[in-house]
DNA sequence: CGGATGTATATTGTATACAATTTTAGAGTA
DNA sequence: TACTCTAAAATTGTATACAATATACATCCG
């Protein structure tokens, strides 16, 4: 039994992680275009697979390819990001409710796990990826594989966005405190205050980003 | 202005759209593995803008791609389809609830006509297009681009098999009549009871398909 | 001097050729 | 017969070579 990946991986899907990963992490920044020859020497391969692997990266929402003019990296505007917060409401609502009857006290202590490793002072770099995982343990037992693997794109979407305020610490003490009522809220079966929070913990996040992208 | 395409489309593009379009009509059936060299031959073009089509139709999903083992045309399980409805069930109404208000006279006469368009003898080849666009029209209001486009994937994936269930009429005359309702609900701005309807129309889809689905 | 036009260069798009992997078929054996 | 092993065939994955297109720049004309 696979995790869906595969097991001999190709170069072309190599390549595709590594490039979103690049813009992820902001080493390929918003609007910057990506010429093939340049980034394909640089990482050994030929065109062919790189190619393959921005087109699958196009279909994601990662870059935009313009024919014959090449791919940029894609930009998100202020507009676009509210959009996908409010898509996280309505869909993350719903999984939570779902999920809360299904959680079980191995999921609890996973999010407690999850929890502490927010917590550490060296978190920041990996904060995107422990955030997101939090989350993701909420909403698997709701069983809806496909809606998670949708909010996963969007969270990676935001991510690099979020990267920007998390780095200036401004919500991030709201942030630690939320998950932390969210899971007192799951262990107590409350789906109303639980839904109520994780809206709330949505709704702010949102306004912080959206308040210092508006900075710039 | 254009629509958003590219104005030179490349060959790649139009293989994507053409082969994603066979399988939207079922000429490509779930489950089919696709020969890389058969059909590129068939198109008259090389495997090299096959595969960045095929890579692209993975990522959205009407394609699974298993390395050095070939595309197969995606299949959705019965648990699969009622998850896209639930999405559906959730995004649509939320996009009608915030459409209502910003519908001009202008979109209801659009909706008005898409209807006729319904009603037309002829119209089972087309039906899931026109269906689409009944929906479209009535969510574009809304100004919430991207979920309509997460949406528009969904209908698509889910039009194959709904063609099998509009093929034999079981649940047509019922999808024409809630369409109906919609339109008026929609001219008289009240909100909860064209969320109501629209809700009840999409899970009545989703009984009936499944129920034709669970029969073979 | 400004603008159009043509040409050179750079970059992307596609075809062909080759390498790697999987599948198939058959021989051999218990 | 059933099974395993092996090698050939089929298929996919990648590199190289070439064609098409766009961009940059110089030249010509007003």
């Amino acid at each position: 039994m696979d995790s869906g990946l595969p097991l001999k991986r190709t170069i072309a899907d190599q390549v595709a992680e590594l490039v979103r990963q690049r813009i992820l992490t902001g080493q390929l920044k918003g609007g910057q275009p990506i010429r093939q020859e340049h980034l394909a020497a640089e990482l050994g391969v030929s065109r062919i697979p790189l190619r393959e692997a921005l087109k699958q990266l196009a279909a994601e929402g990662f870059v935009t390819i313009a024919s014959h003019k090449g791919a940029v990296v894609a930009e998100l505007s202020i507009a676009e990001v509210e959009e996908l917060f409010d898509i996280r409401v309505r869909l993350e609502s719903w999984l939570l409710q779902l999920a809360i009857p299904a959680l079980t006290e191995r999921d609890l202590a996973a999010l407690e796990r999850n929890l502490d490793e927010q917590r550490r002072p060296d978190v920041l770099p990996r904060w995107g990826d422990i955030n997101w995982r939090f989350h993701e343990i909420m909403y698997l037992p709701a069983g809806r594989p496909i809606t998670l693997k949708m909010l996963k794109n969007i969270h990676d979407k935001i991510d690099r966005y979020l990267r920007l305020e998390v780095t200036m610490r401004s919500g991030f003490d709201r942030a630690l405190r939320e998950h932390d009522g969210l899971i007192a809220f799951c262990r107590a079966r409350d789906v109303p205050a639980a839904v109520s929070l994780l809206e709330r913990h949505i709704r702010d996040t949102a306004r912080g980003l959206i308040a210092s992208l508006k900075m710039q």
